[in-house]
DNA sequence: GATTCAAATTTGTCAGACAACTTCAGATCG
DNA sequence: CGATCTGAAGTTGTCTGACAAATTTGAATC
């Protein structure tokens, strides 16, 4: 089983910089052919803890697991998350997006505004339509990541939107629209803008912020503490 | 190439369950031999983007970038980082740290506050000996995450320590010494660590800001824009 | 129509070979 | 003696062909 070296070479606790042996050596000590091993350090060099280079060797680069960050919960078996986690995964979130909204309110740039001008006609149509928007709800918000012209940030809201999805999904549901959530978030949306295009940072950070307090709320979640960070007002 | 491939199979924009073209239509297609295109394809498992079975097929698991979150910079060949990327990435990590130091100030229980204490401790040690401290410069950050009882966060620290470890280097190193560097780090952890035990959010918020500020110069950055989050106060 | 079974298909693994590149010891030259 | 060049050995990257294991498919059968 590839599976197998991979644990053996994570639990050898080679340093960073040390060298793993070579391809041969592995083929015998695991008595598999080139193929397994060398599939094997393909996906620890997909991890980014192994690089190879051609004619000398494979090195550890860094540690297992640190080479990326995953959101965990549930199991690969049962994805389902914990309302616990949900609202941890949230406030990790509330961090983010709210800081990145004041950013994104003092680097917009006009191409940044169009793009979250876009997401937000087409979550006016599907409101309209009673459709649902949240593939253009995950745009909207990557797009007020883009604009703080930090792409290290814009990465991580790609990278957490997927997360999200399925957090933004209600209100976008038929039953959202009924109960006027996508309404209700709809107008959220409307006021982040409206702060980030004016270039009014802190406005943009108390919309953003309201905002994910309402979609927590949306959830059935309790953000009671999250204004900890900042001290936001928390209008019921 | 390899990479060729990958990319080629990301920017399909296959739907999750969607099969893959078999080993030997792509094969052709790329003009490259078997062992090519399952390395490739051992890659995307890793990623956690596709999933194989035998005598099935190879189906889409997950979007690419779902499964996990990695700083990128630099090349695989060229790991050094530029410094707009390493400003970036401090960017990121100053949104994520003054608002962890907030809500740890509020949760943080005393075994938190034990895990700081060690870690301001050793460091003092190294202090005055002139040694290295990076690792428990590291684990008082983690620490002050995981008081935040909140474990997105703390393994978001956690990931993140990984690629900070490089930029903590020049400040325990013999010149960071000599400088001043660690004196003045250290003291900003101290006042960190008092007022996340004082219960103190908005000082630990200003705390932690004033130290990644600072340790953002240190680094010959220019964490000028940094603070329109919250309008921090940047004294010179 | 439902079941059974065999053939075709596909992934997983093995073996050997060669190319591209790196490394290092030894030869050569100043 | 020291620096430089050379070539052989070692290592990863890729190719080819083959077989095993699992799944899928379709035809034959009941």
């Amino acid at each position: 089983m590839a599976r197998q070296l991979e644990e053996w070479i994570s639990s050898e606790r080679l340093e960073p910089g040390a060298q793993l042996p070579t391809e041969r050596v592995l083929c015998e000590r695991f008595g598999v052919s080139r193929a397994v091993i060398r599939e094997a350090i393909s996906r620890l060099k997909a991890d980014g803890c192994v690089r190879t280079r051609q004619g000398s060797g494979a090195y550890v680069a860094a540690l297992p697991g640190q080479g990326s960050f995953r959101i965990v919960g549930g199991t690969p078996d049962a994805p389902e998350r914990l309302p616990r986690e949900v609202s941890d995964v949230f406030e990790l979130r509330y961090l983010i997006e709210t800081g990145a909204a004041a950013l994104a309110a003092v680097r917009r740039e006009e191409q940044d505004l169009d793009r979250m001008r876009l997401a937000l006609v087409r979550m006016r149509e599907a409101l309209a339509s009673g459709a649902d928007a949240v593939a253009d709800d995950d745009a909207f918000h990557v797009a007020v990541a883009a604009a703080t012209r930090n792409p290290q940030l814009e990465r991580f809201q790609l990278f957490m939107a997927r997360h999200l999805s399925e957090s933004r999904a209600p209100t976008w549901s038929p039953a959202g629209h009924l109960e006027g959530w996508a309404e209700q978030a709809q107008d959220e949306h409307e006021r982040i803008f409206g702060a980030i295009a004016a270039g009014d940072a802190s406005g943009a950070h108390a919309a953003a912020a309201a905002h994910l307090v309402r979609a927590a709320r949306r959830l059935g979640l309790d953000p009671q503490r999250w204004g900890a960070a900042d001290n936001v007002e928390i209008e019921q």
